[in-house]
DNA sequence: TGGTATATGCCGACCGTCGGTATATGCTGC
DNA sequence: GCAGCATATACCGACGGTCGGCATATACCA
């Protein structure tokens, strides 16, 4: 049915568009970009980027050690950057479906439902 | 987390913000509404239409019957007009980051990834 | 010594959706 | 007359993505 994607799917692959970027950093950043309402669990998280990068969505960019601590970094490959563009798409034209449907409603019976 | 709600329970609260509607007439709306891309599954339909009267943002508007066949119509509640409202504007503002992101990649390494 | 932050990873459980089936009735076409 | 499709509701098992928790390991701070 081409099922739109979830929204910790989205959120990291929004993450990603930005810049290359390892694991945690991810976790980090959607909750900043979401003002702290979603918080990835790291499950969630890493079964996340192996799926996503099963499907080509996503590719490992490079690794480093830091304070003797492996980091992953992945990157958007070009089908996740089309897939990416094509679900904000879809986000727009169904944000601006409701709201016309909620604009309608007000100005027809301007709240008088329970 | 407050979870954002999926795709179908997303679609099915616009198709009712219109109009009250019974449930098969809403799996024709969202087919409508979608171009034909989101096509609901019955047991989908009436399992979410189950819950979300139980979370109070459906109810049952009225029930008739045409041609011997049962229609129960379900319309809005105040409550799920604001959860509808709330959910839109979530939208927007994630399709609008992720647009902000995807620009910023074009501009700076404009298709040079994998 | 314990707690928090960093960082990856595995696990069982849950919930929403999928796909199919059941049950009826009415309409259309062969 | 009967098959097939549209209408309309409802139940069922299966699946997949997320949740929540735990494990592991190091560094830093109180």
């Amino acid at each position: 049915m081409l099922p739109g994607m979830n929204e910790p799917t989205f959120l990291i692959l929004t993450a990603l568009a930005g810049e290359p970027m390892h694991g945690y950093a991810v976790i980090e950043d959607v909750e900043h970009m979401t003002d702290g309402r979603v918080r990835l669990r790291a499950g969630t998280l890493y079964a996340a980027l192996d799926r996503l990068r099963g499907e080509g969505l996503i590719e490992v960019d490079r690794e480093e050690v830091v304070q003797s601590r492996l980091r992953r970094y992945y990157r958007l490959t070009g089908a996740g950057e089309q897939s990416l563009e094509a679900e904000t798409a879809r986000l727009r034209a169904q944000a601006t479906l409701a709201e016309g449907r909620l604009r309608a409603r007000r100005t027809n019976f301007g709240g008088a439902t329970a």
